[in-house]
DNA sequence: CAGTCGTGAGAGCAGTGCTCTCGTTCTGGA
DNA sequence: TCCAGAACGAGAGCACTGCTCTCACGACTG
């Protein structure tokens, strides 16, 4: 049953978008509205639901698209695969997408139970990275700030990876690049512009990839 | 007329976020809600006229930014420079970088009206990358794709510059990180990772400028 | 057979964008 | 000075929203 009310749920997410409304949902399903709450608190209940399905759809992909790649030590072509896994994704779901990385909805606060499913994509790029370090790939960063270390400390910890400070930073930067690309072309600032959108991203990534992670 | 309810607007966006409530601000005003309709066609046609300002506010913020740096040679400096006024415009007005660079609104279809405020600030990063080039900073992207080629001649056709290929494709990779970067942070992508926001952004920028811009 | 529990329907509240009508007020030209 | 027309704001109303509450029905259990 709540799989069921999630599913008309993306429908509709998918074609009117973020502002989801639980009677049309309800319509939908041949029910009244009030029927929804015995299974979902509130709307903002039904949409963290939605959330963590998405986070972990893109986890999904990306884990699959890097498992993909046969040849481990091919750690460029892994980068690639996951970038390509990201925007493949983004573009078949773009609402869930701009559920998860648009602007949050005001008065909206993630819960705690969306962080896990939220590590998974960041995670599955780092495993790249470290890899990628291993191999000798060195990211072509500066030196790590004084200010950012301890910062860098926490996340190592949290996550549960060991790699050096200048690796897990400048993986990080790749991954808000990856982030920042995605968001701009599904969000329409690429629109009139560039029209040869998989050859743009793919440099682009290529080119990110050089740098933060060295490969 | 048309600015004072713009201004009571901008400040329900930025206490109650996207979703502006014609009446709450009428309410505010001492009018009723349908006397709004006067001066605004629609609430769309209201969040326009806030968009329109939204860019041309940021430009306003970036282009003196960039001004503001006496030497102009210090390429590095101006294009930091330019970075920073972004973030802390973005960190001064979030509802109104939200409604510029946030997911879009399902069936908001932005108006031509838009676009001439909208190319202001990539144009002053292009300016910066122009001066980058000129003064022998080369971007370390590969070669430009073939594919791409047409579409940036396009681009350099409705900016009005002239610059090479590889410039004008990496200055958009420095403007897609940049956005990324600010996005990733107001969004909230960060919290409870990072806390020393300011330096990681600038050590963010300036690697990006390295490679992008060649400063 | 009685009682409990899950389920859905329905009414209702406060809020939304938007349309329409109606009375008032202000203004420009004869 | 007068008056038509424009500008303006109020109010009612429509269809919609999230959410709460009460009530009735059916199934399962002791």
């Amino acid at each position: 049953m709540l799989a069921e009310i999630k599913a008309v749920a993306r429908r509709h997410l998918a074609t009117d978008g973020a502002n989801l409304s639980l009677r049309a949902v309800a319509r939908d399903m041949g029910m009244v509205s009030s029927a929804l709450y015995r299974y979902y608190a509130s709307r903002d209940e039904l949409l963290t639901a939605l959330i963590v399905d998405a986070y972990n759809a893109l986890g999904d992909a990306v884990e699959g698209a890097d498992a993909a790649v046969t040849d481990r030590g091919d750690v460029r072509g892994r980068w690639l695969a996951c970038c390509h896994a990201v925007r493949d994704w983004a573009l078949a779901e773009p609402a869930e997408y701009a559920l998860i990385f648009g602007s949050p909805v005001p008065g909206y606060a993630a819960p705690t139970e969306t962080v896990l499913a939220a590590r998974r994509t960041p995670l599955a790029l780092i495993r790249v990275a470290m890899d990628a370090s291993a191999a000798g790939g060195r990211p072509r960063i500066g030196d790590v700030p004084a200010a950012v270390a301890p910062d860098l400390a926490t996340v190592r910890d949290a996550l549960g990876v060991e790699l050096p400070d200048d690796v897990l930073l400048a993986g990080s930067y790749a991954w808000i690049h990856l982030f920042g690309a995605v968001s701009f072309e599904l969000f329409g600032q690429l629109n009139n512009t560039i029209t040869a959108r998989r050859e743009y991203f793919e440099h682009q990534m290529t080119a990110v990839g050089e740098q933060f992670l060295g490969v």
